[in-house]
DNA sequence: TAGATTGTTAATCGATTAACAATC
DNA sequence: TAGATTGTTAATCGATTAACAATC
C-alpha cells in the first residue's frame, strides 16, 4: 500500500487481469487466492503479497471479488482506457497484428501503420493504410501517440525506434530479434519467438 | 561449471547468443563482457558469471572469442541442430508464422500445421499443407516431434496442449492468451502480445 | 612487459515462502 | 458461530554486484 512497486510485481499484474477476466467470463463473483494460484501457476502467498501492494481488495474467509478487482488492475495498469499504437513495418507479421482482434478487445487500437516499401504505401490492410515511413515522425508526434510497436526485419529496427523516441513513444514492443538501446525512461519489451524456443530446447534432450 | 544452472540464467543464453550473432555478422572475431553489457542491456558481471556456469571461454586482457562462444552457447542451448516444430492454429498468425523466415536461420523448421476449420483443412500456406486437427495426435506422434506452437483462439488452446502432449510434445510455444495448465515437465513459453503493452503502460501516465 | 579482462569470492540486495493473527 | 481466507511479518532463499587476484 505504498509507492515504487517493483518491475517484478508490476510484471505480474497483467497475468492476474487476464485470469480474473477468465474467471469473471465463467461467471465467478469471488475467487481466493489459492484458486488463482492453480489458474495461474504462482503463488497463492505470492498473489496475496502483490496484490496487497495497491490496496486491500479481499475479504477473509471468502476472497477477492472478480469484478471489481480486475477493474482496479486495469486501473493500476491504466489500462481501463483505450491506447492508440503506432506499427511499423507490415510484412506478414505486421498483417498478421493488423488483424489481430485481441489488441481492441484489451484497450490497445492500432492507429497506424507504417512502411517503407513503395509497393506496399498506399495500400490497404485490413482496412488500415499503410503510409510511408518517411512520415513517422511527423504524424506519429501529431497524434501524440506513446505506443509503437516495431515489427520490422532487424537491421532496421534500432532506427525505426529512434524515430519513434524523438517522435515522443515512450513504450515500444518490439518483434524484431535485436535488443534496442534506448533512453531509460523508455519502456521496451522484446517477442522474438526464437528466444523462448531456445529457453525450452535447453531442456530437451 | 558445474550442473543444475538455474533457470534464470538459462534464460538469458538466448540473448546472448543472439549478440553473439550479430557480433560475428559485423566481423568481430573477440568481444568483451563490457562490450557485450553495452549492447543488451545485462551487466558483465552477470555475464561473466553466467557464462563461467558452462566453461572457461574467456581470454583475460581480451575477452571472449565470438564464434567458438556462439558455438558452444548453441551446443548448451541444444541448437545446433535443426528442431521440427508442429503448428496448430492457421489463422493470421499462423500464417505469418509459416512464412516467418527466422524460425529456420535460427534452426527451427515448421514441419506440420494443423487446423479445424474445413475451409482451411487441404489447403496450402506457404507450401505447407494445412491437416485436420483430428489427426494431430497420430502425425506428432508418428514423426516424433517435441515441440509445438499454439496459434488458437484461447477457448480451444488447452485442449490443443493437452493433445500435443499425449502425443509427446515436451516443449510449447503458447501464442493464446490463457495459461495452460500441464505436467511440469512440459516446458511452456507464453507470447501473448497484451501483456506485454499491459506491463507498460503501468508505467505511463 | 604493461594493460586489460577474466573467473570467482564475499557482500549486498531483493524476492519468495511459511506461518498466523485478524476477521469476514 | 465455525470455517475459510486475507494481509502481513519474519525467515528463507536466491540472484546480483563489487572487487580483485590471476593471467592472457
Amino acid at each position: 500500500m505504498s509507492r515504487e512497486i517493483p518491475h517484478i510485481v508490476v510484471s505480474r499484474l497483467p497475468i492476474y487481469l487476464r485470469a480474473l477476466e477468465h474467471a469473471l467470463g465463467e461467471g465467478l463473483t469471488c475467487i481466493s487466492s489459492q484458486e488463482l494460484s492453480e489458474r495461474l501457476g504462482v503463488s497463492a502467498a505470492q498473489i496475496r503479497k502483490d496484490l496487497s501492494m495497491f490496496g486491500e481488495y479481499g475479504k477473509q474467509g471468502r476472497g477477492y471479488p472478480v469484478a471489481s478487482l480486475a477493474e482496479a488492475l486495469r486501473r493500476h495498469l491504466h489500462v481501463d482506457k483505450v491506447w492508440d499504437v503506432v506499427l511499423v513495418g507490415v510484412g506478414d507479421l505486421g498483417h498478421a497484428l493488423v488483424r489481430y482482434k485481441g489488441f481492441a478487445e484489451r484497450g490497445f487500437r492500432i492507429a497506424m501503420a507504417f512502411d517503407k516499401d513503395p509497393a506496399k504505401i498506399g495500400t490497404r490492410v485490413g482496412g488500415m493504410l499503410v503510409e510511408d515511413s518517411r512520415t513517422l515522425a511527423r504524424r506519429v508526434q501529431e497524434a501524440g501517440i506513446q505506443i509503437g510497436m516495431i515489427a520490422t526485419p532487424a537491421a532496421t529496427a534500432q532506427e525505426v525506434a529512434n524515430i519513434l523516441v524523438f517522435a515522443g513513444v515512450r513504450a515500444i514492443l518490439n518483434y524484431a530479434p535485436i535488443h534496442l538501446t534506448l533512453p531509460e525512461d523508455v519502456r521496451v519489451e522484446y517477442l522474438d519467438p526464437v528466444i523462448p524456443l531456445q529457453r525450452m530446447t535447453y531442456y530437451l534432450g
